[in-house]
DNA sequence: TGCTTGTGTCACCAATCGGTGATATCTTCT
DNA sequence: AGAAGATATCACCGATTGGTGACACAAGCA
């Protein structure tokens, strides 16, 4: 066994490593302590390490932040959202409204699981760094690709990029307050049974829309879905 | 003229004065730098004021936030929303969905036009203070009293608490974002335009609810109303 | 063996933070 | 006029922040 491999091992000196390290502890400090203490102080005590290796090898904190970004899944994929090409496929052939809210329900299901993503997202509405820029850009091209695929569903004439944003919007909004309140006007969102009647309620907004052909008229389906 | 008064002109000694500085003070810095640079020393140095005099006059921070707080009308009131008791029978004459609409669109206008409002909302999602929680206090009696004089509405069957909860939770989340990005999931939301096509799409997601009635049913119904 | 390069630690800097004790100055009352 | 009390300023404290230069050590090559 040569040095090298030793060194490896006793988490000596290794530049992959303790980069690997600073971009474990980004996240961990979000987690534990919040974004409004991120700082390179705090990054680097929580890796074990010396600040200014932050310097040297992420420039500054915010290059650090971008190496971050690359490396967590903290957005939704499609296939999360949508299924696979089967699963799309089937989610055509449902009413629009069941299809529609079925959607928004794995979106809010996949922010309220995502803490960091909250956190995140909570700090979007503060400031613009490299980490919420990330963000804005990976949720920009999702939510297009979002409304792409639900123009392929047959919805009835209205105005689907309005009604998208008004329930992520919702969602986002919701999901985030929930994590220092648990009632919001006189209603709980903090556990599951409020977020089923917000769900419930998206869907039956959704599902009284008139349609075009009223042949395929959705009105008064039965409103259970996944859960 | 006596000492007092002529002090008074020249801004020296004068307890009530200086707390009124402090006081504005807050607000100023709120909107020139932001609730994460809110501080004694900022606040005071706004002021022109020694910081020590916070601590006298208010106990600490918190304690001048809170008199900040019973300053300023950072949430419109029931009249701004409703009008006065004519305008709220009015209302009630009204199809349920205008009304609702025509609140929700009031509502927007409030908050997208008190910038302050929106940063103490944007940092409602980050900590919890004397500022916030008085915030909160005051954004949850409204949003009951809010919720009671639609139920005077002849609404259709819904939970309008969860539907009047997320149209609210949307309006605050895109007014808030819209302060630092202007589009959001392809849309402008900087802009009238864009919180007409909201405001267009609450009232079309209404209006479509089915009533219990179908004699006051209220769908198809022109969408115009107040700008 | 020596030399260079890469890797990491340490000590320090100026700026800013929240907070406090000592002191100066103004106001008011006798 | 002079004493007493209210009002405001100033100088300082320890802690923390982002940032940097000097140095120690290990790895690998000549």
């Amino acid at each position: 066994m040569n040095r090298a491999a030793d060194n490896q091992k006793h988490n000596q000196k290794n530049r992959p490593e303790t980069q690997a390290k600073l971009v474990k502890a980004v996240g961990e400090v979000l987690a534990e302590r919040g974004f409004a203490k991120l700082g390179v102080n705090a990054v680097a005590r929580q890796a074990g390490v010396d600040k200014v290796l932050i310097y040297r090898y992420f420039d500054d904190l915010d290059g650090l932040m971008q190496a971050y970004a690359r490396s967590s899944d903290f957005w939704p994929s499609s296939i999360e959202l949508l299924g696979d090409a089967e699963a799309r496929e089937q989610l055509k052939t449902m009413p629009f409204a069941k299809a529609f809210a079925l959607v928004f329900r794995r979106y809010a299901n996949a922010l309220r699981s995502r803490p960091l993503t909250l956190e995140i997202l909570s700090w979007e509405t503060i400031e613009r760094n490299a980490l919420t820029i990330a963000l804005e850009e990976v949720r920009e091209a999702a939510g297009l690709e979002l409304m792409a695929f639900l123009s392929e569903t047959n919805p009835p004439p209205a105005d689907w990029q309005a009604i998208a944003n008004i329930f992520s919007g919702a969602i986002h909004y919701l999901a985030i307050r929930s994590r220092k309140i648990t009632v919001f006007s006189g209603m709980n969102i903090a556990d599951d049974e409020g977020w089923e009647r917000l769900i419930t309620s998206i869907e039956l907004l959704v599902d009284n829309l008139p349609t075009d052909n009223p042949a395929i008229d959705n009105r008064n389906k039965d409103l259970t879905a996944e859960t």
